[in-house]
DNA sequence: CTACGTGCAAATGGTTTGCACATAC
DNA sequence: GTATGTGCAAACCATTTGCACGTAG
């Protein structure tokens, strides 16, 4: 099943409509890879011939988090970043403090202490976010 | 060592001053626990009596989080919460999704993981933030 | 004394919203 | 046909900033 038809399901469940513009961000943040905002997105949009406005595009992304397609991400920064969910398998990020650059990453002991703590509070775990901060080989190098 | 001598120490080796009102938010800060946001400052100052403008209570808080006295947490919303740090060991959050309810824990594995993860990819450990997402006993009950 | 700090009010900038018009189903 | 969606411009709102005045060291 492609993104474009798990978007369509979502939006069929909640009586919504599959308008261009929501098919052009659609293919938009999935013919890119790695993070990006709403403005980037307005952007590559309008590089393609796309004028679509920026309110659409905050309405099609809070639309894409609730359908579970994409999902936001903080960098600090004063805005809001969002990565694709949708085909991509679980990941945290390790984040360069000096040059910024997010390297992703996996490892299972991470679900294991997310199951330790959460049965010692009782709480039933659905998801966790990790940010490792430090710095990076060439960083460091300098 | 109290946090106000911490921050006098901090302030004299950037050679800046201790005012009343610096004085007047960090009290405000450690008198109070858990998480904290401007706004939160601004009227438990103004309730002592302290009338304090938001901008200097937004430059105290870019000051103490320099100085390593606070740090920022993010809990998504649309603003900026802080949390102690002075006087506090490291700890991270278990969040429920459903009521917000914000738990700290500490969990020795998590720095192994920090470990494993910074030497896999070249980088010098300095942090994290980890943010474990589930739903609390209470909330599951009902 | 004088460099640093404060209050005020205005500016900023990402995000949201009201409304008239457009369109998917 | 009609409920939903869009574009536009205005509104929002937390945060930041310029500037004249205040004050810690």
């Amino acid at each position: 099943m492609g993104y474009l038809e798990a978007f369509q399901r979502y939006l069929a469940s909640e009586k919504l409509k599959l308008t261009r513009q929501r098919a052009a961000i659609l293919d938009a943040i999935f013919g890119t890879h790695g993070h990006f905002d709403a403005d980037d997105l307005f952007f590559v949009l309008r590089k393609n011939g796309k004028r679509i406005s920026k309110a659409t595009v905050y309405r099609t992304l809070e639309l894409l988090t609730a359908a579970g397609l994409i999902r936001e991400v903080d960098f600090g920064k004063g805005h809001r970043a969002f990565e694709h969910v949708f085909g991509r398998s679980h990941h945290d990020h390790l984040i360069c403090t000096s040059c910024g650059k997010v390297v992703e990453f996996d490892d299972p002991l991470i679900d294991e202490l997310q199951n330790r703590v959460c049965r010692r509070f009782r709480f039933e775990p659905e998801s966790h976010r990790l940010r490792i901060l430090g710095q990076c080989a060439s960083c460091l190098k300098r």
